[in-house]
Order: C-alpha cells, then structure tokens, then sequence
DNA sequence: GGACGACGGATCCAATGAGA
DNA sequence: TCTCATTGGATCCGTCGTCC
C-alpha cells in the first residue's frame, strides 16, 4: 500500500548539458538512471518546473520520456514554481504593487552595498528584541518577499532611526545622505505602510503554500488540498470589508509617531474624478471614497 | 584610479498556440 | 503549413556604486 512507501529525495548528479532541446534531455535522464543502476520500470511520473521545453506536450521532456518508454509517464508540473508564479504575476499587476517592491529592493540595496550603512543598521537591530533583518527580494523565490516585507514591518522604526543616524553621521558623504533622506521620505508614508501591511497578510498565505510544497515531507493529497484552501482563503480575502478596515486602521496606528497627514496622502489617491457622460450618463450617481 | 560585485537590459533558446 | 507573439529560463555584458 502507498502509506508503506517511504519516498525520498536524492540528488543522482549534476552534468553539463550541451543542447537544451527536450529530446537530449530526456536521453541524458534516461541515461543517467541507466548508469546509476536505476531501472525506468520503476518509474511512474515526473516534475518539472513550467520552461517549455520541460513540459511541453509535443516536445518537452516529459513528452519525450513518455514515448521514449512507450508508456505514460504521469507528468505533475512543479506546484511551488506554478504558485510562485501566480504571486509574481498577481504582484506586478498594479503600478502601487511594483513601487513598493522596488522600493523594498531600494532599501535592501542602500544598506547591504556599503559596509558602514550595514554597520549602522546591524546596530540598531542589535539594540531592538524586535527588529528583524532586511532581506532581499528575489524574482523566483516568492517567499524572500514574505519575509522582506515581514523584515521591514518589523524593523520600521529600526530602519527610520538608521535614516536619521546616517543623515545626522559626520562618517558619511553628501550622497549617502541624500539617498537615505529620499528613502526616509519615501517610506514614512501611510500608503507604504498600509500597502505593506496588505501585502504581508497575502504573501503570509502564499508563503506557507509554498513552504509546504517545497517541504521534504509532502504527499500529492494534502498539497491539492492545501492549494484549493490558500485559493478560497484568498478569495475570502478578496471580499472581506471589514479586514481591509482592520488594516488601514493598523497602518494609521503605525504611522502616527510620524506626523503624517493621512487624509492628504488618502485624497492624493482617492481624489473625486467626474466621469465622462460616455462612461456614465448620470455622474451624480458616482460615489466617492471615503477611509 | 583600479578592483570588485550587483544590477538590469538585451538577447538567445526552445517550445506553444493563435490566426492567416 | 507557416508566421508571429508569447512564455520561462539562461546568459552575456555594460554600467554603476563602493571601497581601498
């Protein structure tokens, strides 16, 4: 029975490929399970991640193994590359989404690029039982951005003060102070801050999705099941009011030390726009936003 | 000013699929 | 059947910032 099967990963080995044509792939696999001893009577599907001349149906290499065996070889496409992909993709949708991102990557790169600016922070963190460290983004990896922007909730304060140290530091140049002040005042914003915090509820939960498709102990079963779940938790997500209140509420409280004007950064982005008769014959109707 | 490393744009590769 | 746009991934190479 399968409970019985003990399933274990190996690495078998690593070789230099000449052509990445599907078809030499695939005799490169079957010859390296042949050298190894390891006969393909044994085996009963394959995972790769979502290049087209992996997967591909006519002339991938799981195309290629199936007839190359003249059997089918159940192909199962990689579960984590395909959920990392959906958050990429669900994330460079919005022009607010790439900002803050990039904006991540900016800061990430300001502090980890010159050793004293990493002095600074790494001192601060020290200093904090709650600071975490900063990390960097990663276009593949979708869980590095969890953890970024978990880092960055985490350590805001942290990261605001190393702006003033830096700003305020005699051992910088003009133009390490002149990017920091950019960055301060780019961070020290109530729309980062309640985009943050969203973006950290999501990725929480793509996070753990692909934390368990990528753990060793895994069974096809509960990994369907966990992937339908995270999709109607998402979708719940997606209609839940009253949590977005819940945010923009946590985002004011964050931001409050600073003296932030929020209605005006709201208005900035929430401002009345009369819509074209075209659009709308009666734009008395149209609502305005209001937090 | 040179060494070094990170970044990002450009390009390439292999494949699919829509449409002429 | 052919062309073309598109995709995921790999690689190259110029540019830029930092440090000594």
């Amino acid at each position: 029975p399968w409970t019985l099967l003990q399933i274990e990963e190996r690495l078998l080995s690593v070789q230099e490929l000449p052509s990445k044509v599907g078809q030499d792939i695939c005799l490169l696999l079957l010859k390296t399970l042949q050298r190894k001893g390891i006969s393909t009577e044994k085996l009963v599907a394959q995972c790769y991640d979502n290049a087209p001349n992996m997967g591909g149906i006519h002339k991938g290499v799981q195309a290629c193994v199936t007839n190359h065996l003249n059997r089918e070889i159940l192909h199962i496409p990689c579960g984590a590359h395909n959920s990392n992909l959906a958050v990429e993709y669900a994330c460079v949708c919005s022009i607010e989404y790439i900002n803050l991102f990039m904006l991540l990557q900016e800061l990430y790169n300001y502090f980890t690029l010159s050793i004293k600016r990493c002095h600074v922070l790494r001192e601060a963190f020290d200093k904090s039982p709650y600071a975490l460290h900063i990390k960097s983004l990663s276009d593949t990896r979708w869980t590095a951005n969890y953890e970024s922007i978990h880092a960055v909730i985490e350590s805001y304060d942290e990261i605001i003060y190393c702006f003033h140290l830096i700003e305020e530091g005699e051992q910088f140049d003009k133009e390490s102070k002149l990017q920091g002040k950019n960055l301060r005042s780019k961070f020290i914003s109530y729309e980062i801050i309640v985009l943050l915090k969203f973006m950290e509820n999501i990725t929480r939960t793509t996070n753990s999705l692909t934390v368990h498709l990528q753990s060793k102990q895994l069974d096809i079963l509960s990994s369907m099941e966990l992937i339908t779940n995270t999709l109607k938790l998402i979708k719940m997500m997606r209609n839940d009011d009253q949590s977005l209140k819940n945010i923009l509420l946590l985002g004011e409280k964050h931001i409050e030390p600073y003296d932030v004007d929020i209605d005006k950064g709201f208005n900035r982005l929430h401002r009345f726009h009369q819509p074209s008769c075209r659009i709308d014959p009666k734009p008395a109707k149209v609502v305005q936003l209001t937090r």
